[in-house]
RNA sequence: GGUGAGGUGGCUGAGUGGCCGAAAGCGGCGGUUUGCUAAACCGUUGUAGGGGCUAAAACCUCUACCGAGGGUUCGAAUCCCUCCCUCACCGCCA
């Protein structure tokens, strides 16, 4: 949510800030402006109404209390109790249409963001390792999973449908080291502190990152009564880990690392990575998360999205870090860094790890503070949240990469230990 | 699933229709006293939103907030309804 008083006090900044998202936000913001005029004329005659019956209150226990009549008061006092009740459902509507909007309306970016609609702005700001030369035609990983039986589509097809897999033998024990790995070097060299949140929630606390209203589309709902949500990430839980809590400055930054399965619907992506791994329903993501104070959340991006880079540097995984443009951001955050895996099958480099500062944003709408430790004004924190790393992308780029000729796969070396000293993945006997 | 008890300020806890934004205690902050610390004493101590004043604050003033949402009433922390949550015991269960 944007900071209203800034809304009110600098409105053309925002509107040109938000114009360089692209989505339209023109008419929102209208809205909202003819929306807090009629409540800036409401809102001082109700509260003078108020003020009255107030008083009308003191003067009727007063009355009472001597004996003396109270019927023309009375009177007078139900009089005005209807008016404030007509007024009051007035306001009441219109700061429900007030928040709704205001809800619907994504970050403004950081000024520093590049401008542009699509990918094409993104700004590559640094890369790491050399792809490899192969001296043959490196296979795509749904292939080689397939061919070494680590990997599954037809079943999960069968009890799930598409864009569901199965992880099997080396494969799942490969994911799972992959999750162990990632959890020990943040909570350990990285000093995160591991958490297991709920991997259900309910609509306030998706409403607090940003999910919600405006996205339920892309969420898988429990049916029944019930009114929770699969996650679609845990920068959920996380995120909500302190909603309506104010922090103490001295323990800022908080830093939170968790494994979770994630559950997207995909609503819209018919047509994208149907093959493969890339994008599926449900897949494992280990995510880093910090509550910080607002001076420190953009060296703290800084921070994060090397911890997530780290991952790739000891799996020795060629990538690049992106600076995404306006356009390309997610709705809660106003600066994005996407870290790319290269994947030699396509001879591209694709996205692993998204590290946003999202401000205030989300904790404006999930209640998160922060204050000063010898006391003073409470101020919004800000959280910041970026994977590190998304697990299935990661056990792709594993298989492309270290794939050899006869179709086997190396295991790198700093994961060997992780997979009970297994180097190599061979085709089955 | 059943039965019972509860949700009040940073915390403990009083408050069953009106001078209650809320007693008292603890904690926090400021001060007095003191060689220092402690103790004692005095004062102070929530959040949000309007309006006024201002360069901006401070400040003044009003409104709202006693788990959430509705209702009754001139007036609700207090009465009624719905929901959420917590605790205790019983049953069931990974």
């Amino acid at each position: 949510m944007l900071d209203t008083a800034q809304l009110r006090d600098a409105f053309d900044d925002t509107r040109r800030g938000l114009q360089t998202r692209g989505a339209g936000a023109d008419a929102a913001l209208e809205r909202l402006q003819s929306l807090e005029q009629v409540r800036r004329e409401l809102l001082p005659r109700v509260e003078a109404l108020k003020a009255e019956r107030n008083r009308d209150g003191e003067r009727i226990a007063q009355a009472k209390r001597t004996g003396e009549d109270t019927a023309s008061v009375l009177v007078e006092s139900k009089r005005r109790a209807d008016e404030i009740k007509v007024l009051d459902g007035q306001l009441t509507t219109l700061e429900e249409e007030r928040r709704l909007v205001l809800l619907s309306l994504p970050n403004l970016p950081h000024p520093d963001v590049p401008q542009g609609q699509t990918a094409e702005a993104n700004v590559e700001v640094r890369r790491w390792g050399q792809p490899r030369d192969f001296d043959f035609e490196p296979k795509p990983h749904w292939d080689l999973g397939v061919a070494l039986g680590i990997i599954d589509f037809e079943r999960a097809a069968r009890m799930s449908g598409a864009r569901f897999a199965v992880l099997l033998r080396e494969g799942a024990r490969l994911s799972r080291a992959l999750i162990a790995f990632m959890l020990d070097l943040h909570t350990g060299t990285h000093g995160y502190t591991e958490v297991e949140p709920p991997f259900l929630v309910n609509r306030t606390a998706l409403t607090g990152t940003g999910n919600l209203p405006k996205f339920e589309q892309d969420l898988f709902r429990i049916d029944g009564d019930w009114d929770l949500f699969l996650i679609p990430t845990a920068e959920v839980p996380l995120t909500n880990l302190h909603r309506e809590e104010t922090l103490d400055d001295a323990t800022l930054p908080l830093r939170y690392v968790a494994y979770t399965p994630c559950f997207r619907s995909e609503a819209g992506s018919y047509g994208a990575d149907v093959r493969g791994l890339i994008r599926q329903h449900q897949f494992d993501k280990v995510e880093l998360m910090s509550f910080t104070a607002p001076g420190q959340s953009y060296d703290e991006l800084e921070r994060l999205t090397g911890c997530a880079e780290k991952v790739l540097q000891l799996l020795e995984l060629p990538h690049r870090t992106m600076l995404l443009c306006t356009g390309d951001m997610g709705f809660a955050a106003a600066r994005t860094y996407d870290i790319e895996v290269w994947l030699p099958s396509q001879g591209v480099y694709r996205e692993i790890s998204s590290c946003s500062n999202t401000e205030a944003f989300q904790a404006r709408r999930a209640g998160i503070r922060c204050r000063p430790s010898g006391g003073g004004k409470a101020a919004f924190a800000h959280t910041l949240n970026g994977s590190g790393l998304a697990v299935g992308r990661t056990l792709i780029a594993i298989l492309e990469n270290y794939q050899d000729a006869d179709g086997s796969v190396r295991i790198p070396a700093a994961l060997v230990p992780y997979m009970g000293g297994v180097e190599r993945i061979g085709p089955r006997a």
